[in-house]
RNA sequence: GCCGGUGUAGCUCAGUGGUUAGAGCGAACGACUCAUAAUCGUUAGGUCACUGGUUCGAUCCCAGUCACCGGCACCA
């Protein structure tokens, strides 16, 4: 019996493009473990999609004189192509920006409405006289009181570290322009936090979440602790999904992005269900069974940046709705540095995708953000380590082992030999490729997903060590039933290997599979479609198809006879000339 | 300032209250030559940030110090 698995990814800002950060710490990882779940014979859906409201967007917009709607056309379609050359198979990735998404937001608003958990308060807003309209407290600068920092800012003094309301800054002025800033009370709608929390409470304690990685569940005890208070969830902004009341006094409000986006996993999920022609099967991962259990485990890949938004006000959202499943693990990864130093969009200091993803195969740079995620720390993206890594792991250990075993079997056999009686020093290393399958299968599971690759390139080490001392090329010419029992076993396990390493290199794994004689995909990859907006223009999506071959995971019982394709390298050996090169580059960005 | 995290071999990272703390890469030496000069073996290399405490025993638990990082709620 399938399990039906939700991987939901963080909905990435429309305002810019990704660097290699975002890539590792959310999209490969997700496409990793729903690959993995896929081959399993499990009901994958992944969904995410482009945020397209918010300040950041606005601003945006604002400073290069375009709309919203033309800051979303400029880099939406920049995410597509990044995961279509990176092979991050979505089964849909849309955007906020439709009616559907606009339709079930307003759906989620109105049914906690009605259940009572959204209230309404007038609080304090910073607004811009130049603008003409409110601005979020960072945007709000003036002199500190307390220490006299001329540039402290509206939430808190960079110099003294205080912290404060932007009313107490003397001469409080707008960042965006230098313009005054005054204080006018604003009314809106607060999610009644508190109200919800007992109802949190009893989700979060009321299993073991050991499996949850150690820094999620801190920071969500942490904040837990504080005890919840009312958060605002509209905002005085002209851009944004309406609020859905009938009070001229929310005709200029939205609802904020924070709350919208969150919903976009529900919506996408209704979405992709409308496109696949069967408008109801996002039940099946969404509405809980009449005993109130889940109707699948769902997997939230975010950044650390985003716990409390998924651990506690996403969950507060979904139970005051209700019926609907809550997250099952939300694996938050770390941040990813770039060669020691933190990313920082604004000092250009990042590799961004589009800049590499063309430049090097995709399963190398899959590789290396793999092995060197940010799972239980931050990580480091530095181009000597790159180089370094794929040519001694991915190229020389692994690469190289398929080749080699491809390369003696063509030629002398053509196709998989007929093994004779197993020798001991063969049983053994088929043992251990079981018990590396199995191993690998427990740590994708628990999506631990670098020490599952570290596993799979002990075995391909093993694998060469077997080859070492079996030495087939020579028993080629004295012992050809020997040779072709040695070469048996080494088949089956790099044909093991191809599919454990499979859910990371899709790729070459795909490629190796047909090598090995085998026909059909061992490793789907998406596609763009057209679709439209919310405005009724044109605005693409990326979907696919992703059959699933439910004996695809499995240990090789790749059968004697079958004809093996001529062999040729998988991968590319990199020149360590690049990391100067690459260094230079990045510098370069730096000073311009 | 408050809360929290991190600090382990040249590099990137695992890990544990208990005999000699690990991996990969890099380095040195050797073997092999099927394979993209790839692979395999051997060796070298660490007061597990610092100080104190608990303990029969601490890299691991506790306290403090230093360094770096994150959160602190209209920032997502």
């Amino acid at each position: 019996m399938p399990d039906n698995i939700l991987v939901s990814v963080a909905w990435p800002y429309a305002n810019g493009p990704f660097h290699v950060g975002h890539v590792a710490g959310a999209y490969l990882p997700a496409d990793i473990f729903a690959r993995y779940q896929r081959l399993r014979g499990n009901r994958v859906l992944m969904v995410s999609g482009s945020d397209c409201h918010g300040t950041p967007i606005t601003l945006a917009a604002e400073k290069e004189g375009i709309s919203p709607q033309e800051v979303i056309q400029r880099y939406h379609p920049s995410f597509l192509k990044t995961f279509q050359t990176l092979g991050i198979t979505f089964d849909l990735f849309t955007q906020t920006y439709t009616a559907n998404h606009y339709r079930v937001t307003t759906d989620m608003f109105l049914r906690l409405l009605e259940h009572g958990y959204l209230i309404r308060q007038t609080m304090v807003g910073s607004y811009s006289e130049s603008l003409g309209r409110f601005l979020p407290d960072r945007f709000v600068e003036g002199t500190c009181p307390n220490c006299g920092f001329p540039r402290a800012r509206g939430d808190q003094c960079d110099n003294c570290g205080q912290l404060r309301d932007p009313q107490d800054l003397i001469a409080p002025r707008s960042t965006l322009d230098g313009a005054p800033v005054t204080f006018h009370d604003t009314e809106h709608y607060f999610i009644d936090l508190a109200k919800l929390e007992p109802a949190l409470r009893a989700w979060l304690d009321g299993v073991d979440r050991g499996y949850w990685r150690a820094n999620t569940l801190l920071f969500t005890r942490n904040w837990l602790r504080e005890g919840l208070r009312a958060r605002a969830i509209t905002r005085d902004l002209e851009w944004g999904v309406p609020v859905p009341v009938d009070d001229p006094a929310f005709k200029d409000k939205r609802i904020y992005v924070w709350f919208d986006a969150v919903i976009g996993y529900f919506s996408a999920s209704i979405e992709w269900a409308e496109r696949s022609g069967a408008p109801d099967a996002w039940k099946e991962w969404w509405v809980c069974r009449p005993d109130g259990s889940a109707p699948a485990r769902s997997y939230y890949f975010i950044g650390k940046d985003n716990i409390p938004f998924h651990t506690i006000i996403w969950p507060a959202i979904l139970l005051g709705y209700g019926d609907l499943a809550l997250p099952y693990d939300v694996p938050a990864n770390e941040f990813l540095n770039l060669e020691g130093d933190k990313m920082s969009t604004s000092r250009n200091w990042a590799l961004w995708a589009p800049e590499i993803e063309d430049r090097y195969q995709p399963d190398a740079l899959r590789y290396y953000l793999a092995a060197n995620a940010p799972e239980t720390r931050d990580s480091n993206w530095s181009w000597a380590d790159f180089v370094q890594r794929v040519n001694s792991e991915l190229v020389a250990t692994w690469g190289n082992l398929a080749n080699r075993v491809l390369s003696i079997t063509h030629r002398n056999y053509g196709v998989v030999p007929q093994p004779g009686d197993l020798a001991d020093a063969d049983r053994q290393l088929l043992a251990a490729t079981g018990q590396t399958f199995q191993a690998v299968t427990e740590l994708l599971d628990g999506v631990k997903l670098k020490a599952a690759l570290t596993e799979t390139l002990a075995l391909a080490q093993a694998a060469n060590q077997y080859l070492s001392e079996q030495e087939p090329w020579k028993m080629v010419k004295t012992d050809r039933a020997r040779a072709a029992t040695v070469l048996f076993v080494a088949l089956r396990v790099v044909d093991t290997l191809k599919t454990l390493f499979s859910p990371f290199l899709p790729f070459s794994s795909q490629r190796l599979h047909e090598l090995l004689g085998y026909q059909g995909i061992l490793a789907p990859q998406p596609r763009i479609e057209d679709a439209i907006a919310f405005d009724g223009t044109p605005r693409t999506v990326l979907t696919g198809d992703y059959p699933v071959d439910t004996g695809a995971w499995a240990v090789s019982d790749l059968p004697p006879g079958q004809a093996l394709q001529s062999p040729a390298p998988l991968f590319q050996k990199l020149d360590e000339a690049l990391v100067a090169e690459e260094l230079e580059r990045l510098r370069a960005k730096v000073r311009a």
